[in-house]
DNA sequence: CCTGTCCTTGACAGCCGTGTCAAAGTTGAC
DNA sequence: GTCAACTTTGACACGGCTGTCAAGGACAGG
């Protein structure tokens, strides 16, 4: 019953990425993360010192994932396909698989008054998911109806919206009808 | 000490309001809403019942006069400037005051995991301003750039994500420039 | 004045969550 | 084989939150 450890850490990250994005940052207890990655509530203590600690291993682990699948989706040579590309994962990720929700836009909503650390972390994931839209935005010139810093902000905050209204009404389709939308808005159809 | 009851409904429900927009619903517990209020826990459970029923009481209260308020923004007769002042109002909601945050957006956030009650009770709100929206876009006939029914949709999840990226940036003007970028996409400037 | 009704207050039991720790077991190196 | 290092496990003390309740005070109507 001891010796090496036992549990397999990716395992545990996972199980915990599940928790906080379904139940935020703050109603995540250190027993559901035992008890939903079958560990000992002691050994995760041991192993990791508290919730705040797997929470930044969890979200650096998300975080990168993340990014890594936006940037590759956003390198289509067609920046309005690009562009809906990455609102497809966006919104995969957050409908897709047993556990709803945008584990960003969950503790974010936490805000400050959650935890500053959480916050901060939320904030460097969201500045590089900034960063890598006006990078394309800038690539788009013309096809983008607004200047790449704006059109990245707008694009960031539309996701955020997109995040809670999958909370309000669960139902994906309706996320995927507003994406239409706003990819519409943002690249008009030129009239050839 | 007792006889008719010594406290203000209405200042209960302020202070509960606040703490609810600061901390989300289930983050918040009796104990806050009696310190905060200077109310005996007691005396709460006495008048409302439980937490849940302090939580409809006080949003009850928000969602009319946020919905009054949409409306008379909206009822503006040129369409982009009420979009524009229903959005002003939007923000100063989540910016403005000691407390900051977005009520209904912290609520959602929290999804039914939450509480499905109070889930309901903000999609309640959303569709009704939805309803609101799609009623200005409506006539503003071709000024919009979008068909009132989806853009009605859209307004409402950029709104949402508004009130996300103050929890994570805290920055009022930042918004008000993303407001303005928006406003310009969905209403553009005829070339006349 | 008296009585029933209502409100307040402090206390209680029960549950949950945290962080720590000692005991006990396992492993790998020497 | 021995030993040191490490992990697991259950237990503990502590504090917070819930919902309930009995005791007691205050008010209004008769």
């Amino acid at each position: 019953m001891a010796g090496r450890r036992q549990f397999d850490e990716e395992a545990v990250l996972g199980a915990a990425e599940g928790l906080f994005r379904a139940q935020g940052y703050g109603a995540t207890s250190m027993l559901d993360l035992a008890r939903a990655s079958g560990v000992q509530r002691g050994s995760l203590y041991h192993a990791f010192g508290d919730k705040e600690q797997v929470f930044l291993r969890t979200f650096a682990r998300y975080r990168a994932r993340f990014l890594e699948a936006a940037a590759a989706a956003l390198a289509d040579p067609d920046p309005r396909a690009g562009l809906a590309a990455f609102l497809d994962i966006a919104i995969a990720n957050m409908t897709a698989g047993p556990v709803r929700g945008c584990l960003s836009t969950r503790l974010a909503s936490e805000g400050r008054q959650g935890n500053a650390r959480v916050c901060d972390e939320v904030r460097v994931l969201l500045d590089g998911l900034e960063q890598l839209l006006e990078e394309a935005a800038a690539r788009a010139g013309a096809a983008c109806a607004l200047p790449p810093a704006e059109a990245a902000r707008l694009v960031v905050t539309f996701t955020r919206g997109l995040a809670v209204m999958e909370r309000v009404h669960g139902d994906a389709e309706r996320l995927r009808e507003s994406v239409a939308s706003f990819v519409a808005l943002l690249f008009p159809r030129r009239p050839s």
